[in-house]
RNA sequence: GGAGACGUCGCAUAGCCCGGUCGAGUGCGCCUCACUGCUAAUGAGGUAGACCCCUUAAAGGGUCUCGGGGGUUCAAAUCCCCCCGUCUCCGCCA
């Protein structure tokens, strides 16, 4: 959610920023007049509150027909402040709902356009030439069934389609993963943490997830729950309602979690392996810093989501996420892409958001900061999004007889420097 | 799943039966000041948030919040209803 103050002293920006997302810059305007509204009918009810409190109060001391007389003022004051009040309360769930459909504001840095406009800021490492290894690289789905690591079948069997199971050195691989990702951000000062995954509405409406979102996740309607689509969720929402010391930031927290995604508008797009999968795990870093540290906190998280794919062995580049795919909480984006031999392609492996205060604000946190309370920023990234990763490693560091060599990083973690055929 | 108790200003509690003098007492914690070589002790004062108006620099005025929502009433922490949560006992269970 965007301050309702600064909208009213910047609506320009806010335009300009709903249209740098290609979304509705007249939503600006309906808030404005929503917000008149809004304190119009404030005014109105407070005024009629102000005069009834201090009726009442009389009231109380009167006696005998001093008293008649006053009780029947009192009722016809009573009624007219229970009119003001509807009204009012009518007029701030408008303008409370037409401010939450605005996107956080964009950061101007953030390149402008849709899923395509993206801008590379560096590669690491090089693509494996494996015309020089004199083979021809088979895709994560052929070496999974040939290590027995992927049950794709049987996943489908059980759950249907974008299932799977993990197996043998699958399973292991994902142990390895999480433990070698946890380990790391322990190291790095992060709190590590298991999250719920199913989630009350107000914590998936307050991280921005219920707009144009909401198609992707899965709901328990019958329960009022949300299947958690990332950690992210509740993680941000751990401290919802609460108000942190500025002291005790930045907070870093390493959360751990399985998380849900529908994939709905995503029929056809991936349907071979474990690229895009209804249920997965995943490792997210989460922190909560003062609104002018976000910058820097960003670049760390990016920082650290570098070193593991370098500690892992796969050559990725980073992209800057354009304005139209940055989806509503973020002000900017940085994506990792982890080269997919077999598909010849980058793919997103990793992704580092700044929210600034958009989140928090939805979410009620905030800061003591000397005498003020002010909202903190949020910022979340992907330590490890395991199926994903799982297909870089068996894709980039395969044999040409289907065997994988582990990453030196992984292997004190798997015991084992090879992952061989079954 | 059954029975009961409870949810108050950081923490612990009072107030609820008998509605107005309660935005709310007390203790602890914390902050400021005083006193004292230092600390401790003692004394005095302070100690939530949101919003609106006015000015927009400060100050000031007002409204709301006693788990959440609704109702009764001129008036609700206090009475009634619903929901959420916590705890205790019993049963069941990873």
């Amino acid at each position: 959610m965007i301050d309702i103050k600064y909208i009213r002293e910047n609506p320009d920006v806010v335009r300009a920023s709903q249209r740098g997302r290609g979304e509705d810059p007249t939503i600006v305007d309906q808030v404005l007049a929503a917000d008149e509204i809004r304190r119009a009918a404030i005014v109105e009810f407070e005024a009629l509150r102000a005069e009834q409190n201090i009726f009442s109060k009389s009231v109380g001391a009167a006696k005998g027909d001093e008293k008649i007389g006053l009780l029947e003022r009192g009722k016809a004051l009573s009624a007219q402040v229970k009119a003001a009040d509807a009204r009012r309360s009518e007029a701030e769930t408008k303008s409370q709902a037409l401010t939450l459909l605005l996107s956080n504001l964009l950061d101007p840095a953030a390149p402008i356009g849709g899923e395509e406009d993206f801008v590379v800021l560096e590669h690491i490492g090089t693509p494996r030439d494996f015309t020089k290894d004199g083979f021809e690289p088979k895709d994560h789905v052929e070496l999974g069934k040939l290590l027995g690591a992927i049950d794709i079948e049987r996943g489908a069997k059980v759950s249907g389609a974008r299932f799977y199971y993990l197996t043998g050195v699958g399973a292991l691989l994902e142990f390895a993963l999480i433990n070698y990702a946890i380990s790391s951000a322990v190291k790095a000062g992060f709190i590590p943490i298991i999250t719920p995954v199913l989630v009350k509405p107000p914590a998936m409406e307050g991280t921005g997830f219920l707009g144009q979102a909401a198609e992707d996740i899965f709901r328990l309607e019958k329960d009022d729950f949300y299947l958690v689509g990332t950690s992210e969720v509740p993680l941000a929402a751990f401290h919802m309602d609460e108000i942190l010391n500025s002291e005790k930031l930045p907070l870093r927290y390493a959360g751990y979690s399985t998380c849900f995604r529908r994939e709905a508008g995503a029929h056809g797009k991936d349907t071979r392996g474990i690229i895009r999968v209804h249920q997965f795990d995943k490792a997210e870093m989460f922190i909560f810093c003062k609104p002018e540290d976000a910058v820097a906190e960003h670049q760390r998280i990016l920082q650290w989501e570098k070193e593991f794919l370098n500690a892992m062995e796969i050559p990725f580049r980073v992209i800057d996420v354009a304005s139209g795919d940055l989806g509503s909480s973020a002000t900017r984006k940085f994506d990792c892409e982890a080269w997919i031999p077999t598909q010849n392609a980058y793919r997103e492996v990793t992704s580092a958001s700044n929210c600034t205060e958009f989140q928090a604000r939805r979410l009620n946190i905030r800061m003591k900061d000397g005498q003020n309370t002010k909202p903190v920023a949020t910022l979340n990234g992907t330590l490890v999004a395991v199926p994903r990763t799982i297909v870089a490693i068996l894709e980039n560091h395969q044999n040409a007889d289907g065997t994988v060599n582990v990453p030196k990083a992984l292997q004190p973690f798997l015991g084992m420097t090879r992952f061989e055929l079954v």
